[in-house]
DNA sequence: ACCTATTAATAAGT
DNA sequence: TACTTATTAATAGGT
């Protein structure tokens, strides 16, 4: 008998590790994907800011993406990245390249360009919050919080806290 | 005339910002909630690991989450907040304490102990890649890759490359 | 916080 | 790897 279905269609899944290996690799590829896109959509829809960084075992894979945002020094290392490697991909949003995404899979993790740029980025991001801390346990007061993070934000060339 | 429908349901809806305030808050928590969910079946299913970082300037929100997985000092960072804060999140996944989320919100940025165990978490993974590259650098070849990150993971006691 | 009509994501098949 | 489709999942707008 003929069920005129063409194919089994999606099937509700229990959520355990997918231990079929070529299935686990086709779920991690579509819902990696996903969830950056996801991430991009909450970004765009209420002006925030999401950094995901992606471990995947098996293949190994390094995946990470932030909002470019105004901060030029980082638009300009990822430039220099895109022009060098060949590799990274940039993702407009209408008239202005305000999101970058790198979806770029390392084999073996001897890509010291992107290994690089990681602990770069991370550094960076570590110094502000750090430097935040430092101004709050200074100031003892919270009086002065907007203009601090202000002068924050412009020493450090970065849009992190949405006050730019 | 009645049309029977109880709610007019979900419209389709333009890629940009949520201009009217109060909408895109509720947006905002009704993602934030299912990017993070994604996040968590996506390790789930493929053994992957994530790091999300999120920030939303208005109203200003710090969010942060990454699988727990074996790390036994950064399970007992997180416990010891969950003692002191009384705010985080322990999220268990059946019989273990295997994901940890915090969806904690911070209000002016004056809450320090988040901001430092941001810190501490980023330095941390900053020094795993750092310690990737100098491997590489060093020896030059990727003959001996497996072993190299196996002693660079008991060194840290930190599962990141999917080796354990 | 809940409801539900509708859109979006996706597992399996090709 | 990419396309298709039946089905499940997410969600915008309302209550």
């Amino acid at each position: 008998m003929n069920t005129n279905k063409k194919t089994k269609s999606r099937q509700k899944q229990e959520m355990k590790r997918v231990e079929h290996e070529a299935k686990r690799e086709v779920t991690f590829s579509k819902r990696k994907k996903e969830l950056f896109n996801k991430a991009f959509e909450l970004c765009e829809l209420c002006s925030a800011e999401v950094a995901l960084i992606l471990f995947s075992p098996h293949p190994k894979t390094f995946t990470f993406g932030h909002p470019d945002a105004n901060d030029a020094s980082l638009k300009e290392t990822i430039t220099l990245r895109h022009q060098r490697a060949g590799k990274s991909s940039m993702r407009s949003t209408g008239s202005e390249n305000r999101f970058w995404w790198d979806n770029q899979e390392i084999e073996n993790f001897n890509e010291l360009d992107e290994l690089e740029q990681y602990v770069e980025y991370m550094e960076k991001l570590r110094k502000i919050v750090q430097a935040r801390i430092d101004e709050i346990d200074l100031s003892g007061n919270l009086a002065n919080e907007f203009i601090n993070d202000r002068n924050l934000l412009d020493q450090n060339n970065f849009s992190l806290w949405g006050l730019k």
